[in-house]
DNA sequence: CTGTATCCTTAGGGATACTG
DNA sequence: CAGTATCCCTAAGGATACAG
């Protein structure tokens, strides 16, 4: 922790170019598996998605679990920690679209409440269920 | 650009562990110097915070101007795109300081509206002019 | 398939000196 | 004071091979 400051306590977990591609994987594209991210467009490589899903779950932002249906694959999910972070992410996307066009809205559930950020908060949530 | 994804677009510009503090510094705790951002408490290197205002500028996210009252000086503020980042900012302190205890709420008037997202961008704005 | 490990290259960044 | 430049080290990350 470089400061006691909200904002940098912040970036120390998520500060960098691939923790919130994962996050944003578990939250808007019903992604659960190391293979599901291994797979994302960005390209992530198997050392740093290995080297991040350690440090989430170390940090309780993400759990995993035996995946019942195929007992040798991991299932992964946000913890109540990493779901708090879904405003960040939609802040960022209503950011990002608003900046530049051409970006492709991750799910279909953002269109129509584009200024509710509660509606759509709760949209995401009802979502993971 | 990695990718058509919102989230890593805005990855691409803030995505690391110093660009969103000068961010904050600028939006939160009224700082518009080079000096001020250098002698904030995390500590930014010399080349690191050049680096990242010349980016910035590069990307419209901040703009710069001659200081009138000290012409040997540079004045930075925030641009429209600048300003758009403050909800962001504002969600990622929420988040931190719902996650952990002994965090520093960088501005006062960020109490009493905590619940209120509307009105605390309003605020931040406000007190940008 | 789910990871770890290794090798190697580049980018990030701290320390410090230096220039206008 | 406002930066640039340099030196040097560490961390990040891509490619690939390998293990359970």
């Amino acid at each position: 922790m470089r400061s006691d400051c909200p904002i940098s306590y912040g970036l120390d977990f998520f500060g960098d170019k691939w923790t919130l591609l994962i996050i944003r994987d578990l939250a808007f594209e019903g992604k659960s598996f190391y293979n599901d991210f291994l797979h994302s467009k960005e390209g992530i490589a198997t050392n740093i998605l290995s080297d991040r899903l350690k440090k989430l779950e170390l940090n309780g932002i993400i759990g995993s679990r035996v995946y019942e249906k195929l007992r040798t694959k991991k299932e992964y999910f946000l913890t109540d920690k990493g779901k708090a972070l879904i405003p960040v992410l939609l802040e960022m996307i209503i950011w990002s679209t608003t900046q530049q066009d051409g970006l492709a809205v991750p799910a279909d559930f953002l269109e129509g409440a584009k200024n509710d950020r509660e509606e759509l908060t709760k949209r995401v949530l009802a979502s993971l269920d």
